[in-house]
DNA sequence: TTGTAAGCGTTATCAG
DNA sequence: CTGATAACGCTTACAA
């Protein structure tokens, strides 16, 4: 130890050591090459003992591919993108990728970034931020970069999204509500900026309206339990107070439960009927059993890498794909007197 | 659209439409260059024009130098692994690194990945698996490569560590727990194997034998919610009744109390004591409440950050390095009567 | 300040 | 089957 050299052996190492050429040990190495059993076992040896490992780093430049796919997420306080990130990353390495992954703060763009995406080549980008502006998607136009947009809709030659059916979710749910007896319905809102929280809002109210009920409370959290748990009070502080609440996602809605049961002294689902959305580990946890919808998750991510596949072997934009997902009802506790 | 030609403008092309040499691109973009105005400006334009964008592939052959940090990771069911992971990946991005994520099925070892993270020459690795064993530790150390484990012991030269201090945490809440009116205590295993788990009862073990109390009820469950839950429900189906329990983490603790709560019928904190470890956010909810240890997530971060740059500059083995980070007692209501 | 040229570690082509 | 040799896109002497 205590040298500064190079770190690792390179193909010509190993040739030197074993007395080939450089090209005899970079065929070695492919696979179906044409190379004697003399002169594998030689450039093996040699490699055994410089510790040889090809770098891939040389066939990026030869053939334009990085394997490389940048994941960007804005934070993992929810529960739902760690698995979404998790699901994506076995199977982008199934399929021969490696995973760049990239955080950015919430809030911000995904601008920022993109130069360093670009520099390092990335085949693809998946974006699962909150927000992607159109000025970002402008700018990975640019670069021709390949995207999947996970839940947020955006519209651009580059830019395709993988999206779950927040709307026509919603209208189910209110259907629910309707046959479970809540007469009195109110929405507990993520951030007003999010599409997906539109869209679950949305669905919600065509849902009701077709029932002739448009009288809907509101009280305004982010997508976390904090937010949940104090638009609940604001809500329920008020003199109508609603006997059927949809919440933006889980996170909101357990921390709703929980300021219901331990501040405002109701029960759930006696007094208040509750949902949620993503159906998040706690969501099926004794203490909420909690009225969800679960995504598909396996197919978000298929439907996702099969766009990807195919911008990679177009080397061209895909057009502009929107793939819409169906989620699925699961009905607990909170729904159930 | 429509061509398969390359995908990235060069610098070679910059230079052609400029009307200058390669190399003066290339300049343009380094820092401190001596480049002249009328010089850049037409490189400027060309390489607008262009949407060049200079890769750093080649750089990293020449020197030896990716800047790219492979995270591995077993599994992100424990949201405080999500936790270290964004922490991980927001240190890293501010100090000029990229994060390559790499997903190990748990139970399964490195071995797998470590030569495809050597082919893309990873300046280090960065592990949160649970498990290390001697062997991938001997073949990473083959491979030169700097490596922290998190959470996880492991000595070797290239092997550093950074492990929370779990024995002497466990044995503080042993204090607690008499402190508290514990009289028969019990202690909630996660996975037998994981040296986290062990230490945390070893501690446990020692603090009450320090008091002479040497019976302990033990259930064994892996690191989650359904063993906890599990584990409880067959610790209180025996006659001797602990009235403060211990879990291995709190997932274990939250399905304890579940368990206890909805189907023993017993009452948390007021029948049984409940402590955790690693202050998730649900173990803050107002539904839970749940006593535990945090983590100095920043600290255990800088340190894994400061061994990485020391093995950057040295280019060599740091030694090996175990740093351990106390953690803190967050007392809740699971441990108030 | 500029351009020429060598080299980084591979793969692919092409004679031998 | 094998070994030269030319890319790939950049950085860095070195020369002009």
């Amino acid at each position: 130890m205590g040298m500064g050299g190079k770190k690792y052996a390179s193909s010509t190492d190993v040739a030197r050591l074993a007395g080939v050429s450089q090209s005899a040990v970079s065929r070695t190495y492919r696979p179906g090459a044409s190379v004697s059993e003399e002169t594998r076992r030689k450039v093996m040896a040699a490699a055994a003992e410089l510790d040889y490992r090809p770098s891939l780093i040389p066939r990026i430049m030869l053939t334009h591919r990085s394997n490389l796919v940048a994941i960007v997420i804005g934070g993992m306080y929810n529960p739902f993108y760690s698995a979404v990130l998790e699901g994506f990353t076995v199977k982008l390495q199934e399929s021969g990728h490696q995973v760049l992954l990239v955080h950015v703060d919430s809030g911000h763009s995904l601008d920022a970034v993109i130069p360093k995406l670009a520099s390092y080549r990335v085949d693809a980008i998946v974006s699962a931020l909150a927000i992607l502006s159109p000025q970002s998607a402008e700018e990975l136009a640019r670069f021709k970069i390949p995207v999947i947009s996970f839940n947020t809709p955006v519209k651009n030659e580059w830019v395709s999204s993988v999206c779950c059916d927040n709307a026509g979710s919603a209208r189910i749910l209110a259907d629910l509500f309707l046959a479970r007896g809540g007469r009195r319905f109110g929405y507990i809102s993520g951030p007003p900026a999010s599409p997906a929280n539109l869209e679950r809002f949305a669905g919600f109210r065509e849902g009701l309206a077709a029932h002739g009920i448009t009288d809907i409370a509101t009280a305004t959290a982010d997508f976390r339990y904090e937010g949940g748990f104090r638009a609940a009070l604001e809500m329920f502080a008020r003199p109508e107070r609603p006997d059927a609440v949809f919440c933006a996602n889980d996170l909101v809605a357990i921390g709703a439960i929980d300021a219901l049961r331990q501040q405002i002294g109701l029960r759930v689902p006696e007094d208040v009927l509750i949902a949620g959305f993503d159906d998040i580990p706690s969501a099926s946890w004794a203490g909420y059993d909690l009225t969800t919808f679960v995504h598909d998750g396996p197919r978000m991510v298929d439907e996702a890498l099969s766009i990807l596949r195919a911008a990679e072997t177009a080397h061209a934009p895909v057009g502009e794909v929107r793939v819409v997902v169906p989620a699925r009802l699961v009905e607990r506790g909170t729904t159930r007197r």
